[in-house]
RNA sequence: CGACACCACAUAAC
DNA sequence: GTTATGTGGTGTCG
């Protein structure tokens, strides 16, 4: 499949390709995709719903919440375990958790949750999703992420990845991995969204990464 | 007397003025205060006793045990059951055990416990203590309390009232209630120490709440 | 300076 | 296990 695997190649901190590490060269068997737990009546779109609090989900929208964590990010532990949830449903068979072994800063993690969330999308979308499903949304509750993806990287682009203090974009290459993800969805004629959301209400991608940590 | 309701207007979550509750207005009748239970010889000032691990009172030192309760803290209870307990000492009239019924949290229950003890201790002063008592010490076991009145207070008295994190500091208006209290006592001539204890050796206080809750 | 996240910890209340 | 609150820290950006 080989996607977006075209850019970064500049970043010495990319440690692995998350992609190759749960073997998504394999087809999947078909499964029902549940997401109408994510679905309330009455929501506006892009806006929380305003009985749960969470974002609403259109019949051809696929939302899919992320989460990173890494424990003892502010502490030199010998032993930093990074994880991350994926959840597109409840007891879909989609839903990720996993350890980063090698990865070592929350907002590491934080990148590689939506990086993987986009390959999971592309993966519901090739087996059950062909021709219904539109639109991606990637929803997280980290800023550096969403803002990163939404605002950043436009003038990042433009300026050759200069921060606006002057310094160099840290993680440029998982920025550019996430913007081939997108690109290669917005090329099957899919819309890539990010949206952001308080912590509370990203509960079950938190879940699935500390449950990645404590296993 | 109007105490300390200088202070405080700014905080839309305090609901009432405890002191009003009990028509402290009114004057008690002299009654004899005895904490001599919370003596102990040998016992160093501002250190746990080894005997019974009780702060030790000195004669010119008046000690009150403060505590709060709340059972619907981790809950959305319609109806929340807050209370609080001074324990002056044993068969004391200057005891006190309430409800609180607007109270929602633990944490104001034990900042209303930390005023009402103040209150206490003026009224103590007043009616049996003038000329002897010169310190007035609240022992308690919240740390929130008692940390938030030695060390945190200062800090935010400067800071704008400001968090460590950078949020505004969530129940100011009680924590200014006590200063104001603390302040008429040490205008009165008055030291006042907050002394922090383990739940165990604040027995007397934490029943007293515990009894009028089930009341 | 601001924001979001991630962590470590403390005490209490359930 | 949860919530209520605070302290200390790093990761990153505008």
């Amino acid at each position: 499949m080989a996607p977006g695997s075209s850019t970064s190649t500049s970043q010495p901190d990319r440690l692995f390709d998350p992609r190759k590490i749960w073997g998504f060269d394999i087809e999947p068997s078909v499964v029902e995709v549940d997401y109408g737990d994510l679905t309330h009546v009455g929501c506006e779109f892009s806006k929380p719903c305003k009985v749960c609090g969470r974002l609403a989900a259109h019949c051809n929208t696929l939302i899919i919440a992320v989460d990173g964590a890494c424990c003892s990010n502010g502490r030199k532990d010998s032993t930093p375990q990074s994880a991350l949830g994926i959840f597109v449903g409840h007891d879909s068979p989609y839903n990720l958790q996993t350890k980063l072994p090698w990865v070592r800063t929350n907002q590491v993690a934080e990148l590689t949750a939506g990086v993987m969330g986009l390959v999971v999308a592309k993966k519901v979308i090739k087996n059950e999703g062909q021709g219904v499903i539109d639109t991606v949304v990637i929803k997280a509750d980290s800023e550096y992420l969403v803002k990163g993806m939404t605002e950043w990287v436009v003038k990042w682009q433009m300026n050759g990845w200069k921060t606006a203090k002057g310094g160099d974009v840290v993680n440029r290459g998982w920025f550019e991995d996430l913007l081939g993800e997108v690109e290669e969805l917005e090329d099957a004629g899919v819309t890539v969204l990010f949206w952001h959301v308080r912590r509370e209400f990203n509960a079950e991608a938190d879940q699935l990464a500390n449950l990645a940590l404590d296993g």
